[in-house]
DNA sequence: TAGATTGTTAATCGATTAACAATC
DNA sequence: TAGATTGTTAATCGATTAACAATC
């Protein structure tokens, strides 16, 4: 497959993101039209990047009035399949797994949380949210079953690996990865880390920097 | 204060902690050498990248054998200040600031939850993992009291802003924001985002990326 | 010594910003 | 019309990679 019209950068794709939640935002609050300068100053950005970064999307906006919000926030539903409920399975379901199953964001946000699977025999068959939680050995028959696209890896660093790769055998489509483990075979399948430690370190140094040394 | 030569680009900071993590599993595994490129490959990055990286640091390798994993590992401690368990308070006590405080690798990386705030009268004074919920109200006189230095926000976009202003008001050094909501008023104050809804839309569009179109 | 690996300068690549013409 | 705002090309900036000398 040759490199194509839907090769955006990795840094817009985020920022579309943004945009899109914002534009739920705007739409609620009848705000029609948004200029790329209001855009960029509620995001942290510069109304350069804003442009740049619409123009990736077909969606154009109008002379001296900027962006029409519904129009840009449908665009970028599609774009992202945001009213799809993409399905997804969590593998761990210590506390951060039962935390995310809860999370009611997932839902509004266009995904869909189908399963819960643990090793841990004392809690296999209780329950997580609407959910039970079933065997990790059965990860794979469950993926396969409700044909579901995405894993988070919600397990210690230790399991993240072999888990990846019990769901990348069963068929998954795309991994988040919310344990500090870095996966391999990321050719195979696509795979994308939350780290929340590096995010907490990155933030130490940046206050070091600001209060002086 | 100038430019200084602790000046280091965000993504050189977030793969020096990334080094922290791997040297601390290597030490375990009694490793005592490790190349450039071994790191390279464990992370899914390049050697070049890495001894460019670890340059930022004093800390320099041997001729044919590599870097001194104990040693680098010390380094990046002292550099991320990951022994001295940085204090933080964590503001919302739903199901993510439930987790969070359960979660036992904060502590082993060097921070230390202090204290869990939540606006709803229900859940302020029961327990929280080895915590009690304290009333928002309460939140400056609880950073003021205990010299809290990192504050965790983990309430709904709606509140986030509000908790931040109050957090930078009663002298918090830096923010870590799991709320989507952008924060204003990053001039005074640092303040590292992570965006799980964000993840897992560039999963969405990296799944449609490599199963064509 | 020979070979592997580090350290460093220069080149490349990619993303952001600047400048300005086009448009409503 | 005049002014604000978009759209787009070119310039800049920063991060990664290539090349190769230095070192153990």
């Amino acid at each position: 497959m040759a490199k194509k019209a839907t090769d955006i950068p990795t840094p817009v794709i985020r920022r579309l993101s943004r945009y899109l939640a914002l534009m739920q935002y705007l739409c609620k609050k009848n705000m029609n039209w948004v200029s790329s300068q209001k855009v960029a100053r509620h995001l942290g950005l510069t109304s350069v990047t804003v442009r740049q970064d619409l123009k990736y999307l077909d969606f154009t906006g109008v002379g001296k009035r900027g962006y029409d919000t519904t129009g840009l926030k449908s665009t970028l539903i599609k774009f992202f399949s945001a009213d799809i409920d993409n399905s997804a399975i969590i593998v761990g379901a210590g506390h951060l797994g039962q935390a995310l199953i809860q999370h009611k964001e997932f839902l509004t946000q266009g995904f869909k949380i189908c399963a819960v699977c643990d090793v841990n025999p004392e809690i296999i068959g209780t329950k997580a949210g609407p959910l039970v939680v079933q065997s990790t050995d059965d990860l794979q028959d469950i993926v396969r079953e409700n044909k579901i696209q995405i894993g988070i890896i919600a397990v210690p660093r230790e399991e993240a690996q072999q888990v990846a790769d019990q769901l990348i055998l069963a068929g998954i489509n795309g991994l988040l990865n919310l344990s500090p483990e870095h996966l391999a075979s990321r050719r195979t399948v696509p795979v994308v880390d939350v780290r929340m430690i590096d995010s907490l370190r990155e933030l130490v140094y940046k206050i070091k920097k600001t209060t002086g040394l």
